[in-house]
DNA sequence: ATAGGGTTAG
């Protein structure tokens, strides 16, 4: 009866407010009837567990009639094992409390969610307790406390601690051999695995992939070609290095070659496609995908958002949602969304996820939240943005662009200057994007000698300025007059310009009533793009501003005739 | 129990 109802509530998704009151009522039932003991024996060993599962695990353990320190242990394996290592370590710490003496396992499982989520207190501090509850010679507990330094990155004290093992299994030397590939020090590493007493296909694969990693493919497929026994990851570890260095069609030649392939496969070659920006191909995996995951789905909603095709990424977001109860979109997901969203400028949207986000207690990470940064901004509300902003854990280059950027397209150029002053002195390399940001805030103060020093501070720091870059500083010389100036700098682009930059020059024109070179640029907008009307109108408007009636009425008319759309949507024209 | 391969924002 009581298995039974837990299990219905297993089968269906519930939210975490919803568990909590049919919680209640099992605890009433499991205290007077059954033994708690078996029902949570029963959740620990669940494999069709969704999120509130791991609330009632700690929920039930609280109410056991002896709690001993077998149950937290195996609770602690048990919320380690399924992802949940904040949950694993307080429940960890909490047992100690209770003055009980963890075993191996819950060592090792709070050690490993210390080294998932990168605690380094709560690690080094489990690590100096490992005397007293005599696991020191553990080789799990051990073997987890080499993995756990090699995670924080502090190799000294991880050689260590392997150094002072008694006895080391390939696990061991799996570890300390992958921290040193992450250090990327691949000649310790090969050293390491030449002297490895045994190797297993986690070792070949860990070796594989610091090889992919370096870009070095023909080690990487010689390792491949030499490796006595291959995996799935084998092979993902091949494309995906392959893909990384946009080596697309080797990438695909292994992939079909292959006879079977997990998820894993298929995401890395999405992943790949959308990198290049390739949506189609990607796409096409997508839909031939058997199992699709919602790794699958947010890597195919993240290729549309990156790749300009905000209402295609919030389609898919709708089949993922109606596509079944296991596939949940997660915070990775929220993140295109919330991307797609800002492209589309709809707050309306971005309520709805804030509200979505909220229901269904997903949690608010850096990268949603920096998501919501550049939707907030880019509807107006600064002030929201900057709350988000100030609420990072950590804040890194892709924060710093969207805050300056929200700021500039604000008008609060200066607090854009001040965030990028800031984020040099926090030694944070800006990169293009970045400079989009600071650039527009000048051109919005109208700062055009400091928007020349930021394009020459963009090659001091080895970045080539884009055609966007470009259309932002034509934009600001245009705003000052200086339209000779602004022509010059686009005859020296090294790549053709398109309509942002032409664009650009022909509003300026019209507001600075110059013929000479709105007739230039409108040339360029009719040839580039001949169906919006909007260039066609701003000529006219040129036209007609120095009394040339004629050629205004003949622009007009040129414009009815081809039934043309009225403005140009060029984000630059309407932002003032 | 401990190790390797995938998705994340400007």
């Amino acid at each position: 009866m009581l298995l039974h109802r837990v299990k219905c509530f297993l089968n269906n998704q519930l939210t975490i407010k919803q568990a909590k009151q049919i919680h209640a009522q099992i605890l009433i039932t499991s205290l007077n009837h059954l033994q708690p003991s078996l029902v949570h024996q029963f959740l620990l060993s669940t494999t069709n567990y969704s999120a509130s599962v791991f609330v009632y695990v700690r929920e039930i353990l609280y109410h056991l009639q002896k709690p001993d320190a077998f149950s937290w242990g195996c609770t602690v394996r048990f919320l380690s094992r399924h992802g949940q290592f904040e949950e694993a370590f307080s429940l960890y710490v909490e047992m100690q409390k209770l003055g009980l003496y963890p075993s191996t396992h819950a060592v090792s499982s709070a050690l490993r969610a210390c080294a998932r989520t990168g605690s380094k207190t709560g690690g080094i501090s489990i690590h100096a307790q490992v005397h007293r509850y005599g696991v020191c010679n553990c080789v799990f507990v051990q073997t987890t406390l080499v993995d756990f330094y090699t995670k924080l990155g502090d190799m000294d004290t991880a050689k260590r601690v392997f150094n002072e093992m008694l006895e080391k299994n390939v696990v061991s030397w799996n570890s300390i051999l992958s921290g040193y590939l992450k250090a990327g020090n691949l000649g310790e590493a090969q050293r390491v695995f030449d002297e490895m007493p045994k190797k297993d296909v986690i070792s070949w694969n860990a070796i594989l992939s610091g090889y992919a990693k370096m870009g070095n493919m023909d080690k990487t497929l010689s390792f491949f070609q030499q490796m006595p026994e291959k995996s799935f990851a084998s092979w993902n570890t091949l494309i995906s290095g392959y893909m990384e260095r946009g080596e697309i069609e080797s990438a695909r030649r292994f992939f079909d070659m292959m006879h079977r392939r997990n998820n894993i496969t298929w995401i890395t070659m999405i992943g790949g496609y959308s990198k290049c920006g390739d949506g189609k191909s990607a796409r096409e995996l997508f839909d031939e995908m058997p199992e699709k995951d919602h790794l699958a789905f947010n890597a195919m909603i993240s290729c549309y958002a990156q790749n300009s095709e905000p209402k295609e990424a919030l389609k898919l977001f709708d089949d993922m949602l109606k596509s079944g109860v296991n596939i949940q979109p997660d915070g990775v997901t929220l993140a295109s969304v919330i991307s797609a969203c800002s492209q589309l400028g709809e707050l309306r949207f971005g309520s709805w996820i804030e509200s979505y986000i909220n229901k269904h207690g997903i949690q608010m990470d850096d990268h949603m939240a920096t998501a919501l940064v550049d939707l907030h901004s880019k509807c107006g509300n600064v002030d929201k943005a900057y709350k988000l902003f100030n609420g990072l854990r950590k804040r890194d280059v892709v924060a710093y662009s969207a805050m300056i950027a929200g700021c500039a397209i604000n008008g609060k150029a200066i607090d854009a200057i001040k965030l990028f002053q800031e984020m040099v002195e926090a030694q944070i390399q800006p990169n293009l994007a970045t400079f989009s940001g600071l650039l527009t805030a000048y051109n919005h103060a109208g700062l055009v000698e400091e928007g020349y020093r930021c394009f020459n501070l963009m090659k001091d720091n080895g970045l080539v300025p884009s055609t966007d870059h470009h259309a932002i500083m034509v934009d600001l010389l245009g705003r000052a007059g200086k339209l000779e100036e602004a022509y010059k700098l686009i005859k020296s682009m090294p790549v053709k310009p398109h309509t942002g930059v032409w664009g650009a020059l022909l509003q300026a024109c019209s507001v600075h009533k110059n013929v000479e070179f709105g007739e230039i640029a409108a040339k360029h907008c009719f040839e580039l793009e001949p169906s919006t009307g909007g260039y066609y109108s701003l000529l006219a408007n040129i036209y007609a501003s120095v009394g040339r009636w004629q050629d205004a009425r003949r622009m007009r008319r040129n414009m009815d005739r081809k039934k043309l759309d009225k403005i140009p949507g060029c984000s630059w024209t309407e932002s003032t």
